[in-house]
DNA sequence: CGGGGTCTGTGCGATACCGCACATATTCAT
DNA sequence: ATGAATATGTGCGGTATCGCACAGACCCCG
């Protein structure tokens, strides 16, 4: 049986070979992270990177008049904080935890020694950045041309992929605080979906019944940035 | 009197100490940058990268039905190809000549070997990457908030940044798809800011006559971009 | 100098989403 | 049990943008 907390359901962690490993899992430590919890504000100095295991992190940008719209979603697969090895320290965006869950963290200067080691971490976390790239991309992308019913199977099919399960804990006005749009434009496409029978929900659970449905309603914009993650960073553990 | 073709007219290229600076000026190759002309196409190996120092490209993600949207702006501030030394050699967007001019290229394993002795090249390279997470995040922020004269101005904004004249070569067609939105919507968008004084076009020139102007117009995303942008790359030669 | 291509301007109905107001339903604390 | 807080549903007018059609202006070239 696998350890519940075992830093390897991180996809990052798990790829390190066992010398890598050994050095950075000594220094992690395992945090909860619980529904809401703000990693990094804009413009802050980051002091730890975090490894989400069972959490997914959203990546929100936030506007002077307090609209905000999601940027990307940071879950087992990845990392938060890459502006510490890309040597800006700091980012004009918000991270907030969207599931709860734990994750580890790592001390920034622990990570960047790690980082320039220009050993596989390295090789990883710039890949997982080219990543993130595409993700962001695809998000300015799919907030130009897509409805708000494609929008939307495209973030949940992006956290369910994050998850373990299939259900989510999350109230629409959150949602609608991640798409950018109004609480009651989701209500209205997570009704649709339901009236189509692909997911149910019931106050703030959200449960996913027909997963090959919902990717036939989301636009390309998922499958992109999917078949990207897959290419980039396929799922191995280092043996 | 400087060179009109003189690598340092790139800021990153402009940056890199005497030795860095000596082993890359020789493999550098001058290159024309026609108007229109596709670097890189979607998902295809790149050859060489492209430090613009005249030029402005466009990074354009097309969809499958055609549509399209620009994701980012490159001019001499940056390179374009990021993915080479990032590790994932192809991106799903595509990379065209949004204003004519010229770049300097450099075959993608002699940037590699650069960035591989994890040198100032490194540093400046990782830390443009930031600077371009920055402003496709901003793209997905504007596109879901603001209008389309914000934007319109916004987008005037950044290339007009990246060139040395005010006057801009440019369709409001080729504008309309950039932005990802119809012709006429730009005509509108465009009427009203000439009308406002701040502009003037004419059959594919547009010249900027108030740019403080252009700046109160244009939504907050022009800011937090090139703030971010200098924060992140100050220009400076190295002496 | 005339004609064809290119670029820009305008009008009009359709639509997706907004902002707001308010109703209903579920959960929670006491 | 009861009231308060939370979550979701619904209706309605307003608006930005779309898709389309077409007119006018400008430019280049023969």
């Amino acid at each position: 049986m696998p350890n519940p907390h075992d830093p390897r359901q991180n996809h990052l962690l798990a790829a390190l070979p066992a010398e890598e490993a050994a050095r950075i899992f000594a220094n992690l430590e395992l945090v909860p992270m619980p529904l809401g919890y703000v990693l990094y504000e804009s413009g802050v100095q980051m002091r730890h990177v975090y490894f989400p295991t069972t959490s997914i992190v959203s990546l929100l940008y936030v506007m002077e008049d307090g609209a905000s719209a999601e940027i990307a979603i940071v879950g087992n697969e990845g990392i938060v904080g890459v502006s510490l090895f890309m040597g800006g320290e700091t980012t004009p965006s918000r991270a907030i935890v969207q599931s709860a869950g734990h994750a580890y963290r790592l001390k920034g200067q622990q990570l960047k020694d790690e980082f320039y080691r220009a050993g596989p971490m390295q090789r990883l976390l710039l890949r997982y950045t080219q990543a993130l790239l595409t993700q962001m991309a695809q998000t300015a992308v799919c907030n130009r041309h897509h409805t708000l019913e494609q929008q939307f199977c495209r973030w949940l099919l992006l956290s369910l992929d994050r998850l373990p399960s299939n259900d989510l804990i999350m109230t629409q006005e959150l949602i609608a605080n991640m798409l950018g749009v109004r609480r009651e434009g989701v209500t209205e496409a997570a009704g649709k979906v339901q009236k189509a029978g692909l997911i149910t929900y019931h106050r703030g659970r959200i449960s996913v019944i027909d997963r090959t449905g919902l990717e036939a309603r989301a636009c390309e914009c998922y499958a992109v940035v999917k078949k990207e993650f897959d290419r980039l960073l396929p799922y191995e553990t280092a043996s």
